[in-house]
DNA sequence: GACCGTAAGTGGTCTGAGGACTTAACATCA
DNA sequence: TGATGTTAAGTCCTCAGACCACTTACGGTC
């Protein structure tokens, strides 16, 4: 086996094992590099492996470190590529996300939770207000994200935080022909959310939430120029 | 920034921008250091965390390559975390296989392909007569497998097959106490699905699918003992 | 035309050195 | 005594250079 394989091999049984559990502290680069038996170019190489995928931390100065290993931590490393994929991909997260979130958005109905409906309505009343194509973006993210959350899984709103970040790339919102229409379609459907949320009741929430997301998703699919995406 | 990242951040913006498309060529090496400016160790850091996210490819003697930037393949990556994911995290992520398979299977039932309810009945078939844990796990994977992929969503196909490997290192099936029971209720569930998609039920299909895993995780709520993982 | 060896191109690995950051022990001072 | 500044040890970060292993394509040979 490889070099670097054989790192990152040993680096994950040590955690698969149980030897190293969440939080837990890595010996040294070179007494590492020792036990494993590579050289420390390889082991560096391992460790930004799994660094990337989010399940070991590196501090400048301190140490390596096991990660918390939580789900939704690992799954908002995936934004670094899920960032990437072009629309055809897209296309299909969107359906993984519709799914969860029509979910999550049932589950948020049946908690009957008033405060929730409360921010929410406050969310929506500063969404219908702005036409700023970035302010309606980060609005939008925070009402779903608040849906999900009250969901109660976290990993469900991980996961869908990422695909909605990424159709986000697309600037559905830019002001152009159909903009009017569109911002008004939207804003229709996340009143029907709020409102299906608000009368507790799952089943028109879950319907409501699947439509809004179908709804972008066609859009999506006719808006084939691919974007310029811009990275941090 | 940092060296490292600073890389990182230009390799992801060459693809991007749309420089380098799905299968592009990178530079070799030490052009794209001179163009990124950085040395060759944290270029080759960079180029490590990217194709540990599935992002772009090294090949020994070629070159470096934009991977497919196919979701399925992407997600494949994620089994390097989800594998060391603790038991607490997994349950969360069985709720998502839970919720996207039942949604795979319905979608299974409504494609009325004689083929695939054939198919099915043979996985079953071996799989009602085996008691080995190891061929039960590749068979109930083979199962749940081809119905996810005549759902048609290969992204949800990927991502559900992640979560149900993750699930399969906690051996529920290992000969015990409670085996022969969990056995027979695992099979009868298994029929139950493959009855709802021979008979073209969709809304039956999505609820065998969905209680045949929340048995699954109840059964998983009980196994608290961490188990050993075997890496390869 | 098919096969094979060779050479150029490219990523993989190792070694050694110095720098940058974190942490904790220690000394100093009010 | 308590707070503060200093120092030193520990650790990861980056660079440079060299050599090895693999792939590919070219050109020669049969």
């Amino acid at each position: 086996m490889a070099a670097t394989d054989r790192a990152l091999t040993g680096l994950r049984q040590m955690i698969a094992s149980g030897e190293l559990g969440p939080g837990a502290k890595f010996p040294p680069e070179p007494e590492l590099c020792d036990h494993l038996g590579v050289s420390r170019s390889s082991l560096r190489e391992a460790t930004r492996s799994l660094a990337a995928l989010g399940v070991i931390e590196s501090r400048h100065g301190s140490g390596t470190y096991v990660s918390a290993l939580d789900p939704a931590e690992i799954i908002s490393r995936f934004s670094l590529s899920v960032e990437l994929i072009p629309l055809e991909g897209v296309l299909q997260l969107l359906e993984v996300r519709r799914i969860l979130e029509a979910h999550a958005t049932a589950a948020a109905a049946a908690r009957q939770d008033p405060a929730l409906a409360e921010r929410l309505a406050d969310i929506l009343d500063r969404l219908e207000k702005t036409t700023d194509a970035t302010e309606i973006q980060v609005l939008d993210a925070e009402f779903h994200g608040a849906i999900c959350e009250a969901g109660g899984n976290p990993t469900v709103t991980a996961l869908t935080g990422v695909i909605r970040g990424r159709g986000g790339h697309y600037r559905i919102f830019e002001p152009g022909a159909d903009f009017e229409a569109i911002k008004r379609t939207s804003d229709l459907g996340h009143r029907a959310i709020l409102a299906a949320i608000t009368h507790r009741d799952p089943a028109a929430a879950a319907t409501a939430a699947s439509a809004h997301i179908a709804q972008t998703e066609l859009w999506l699919r006719a808006l084939r120029p691919v974007p310029q995406v811009d990275l941090p």
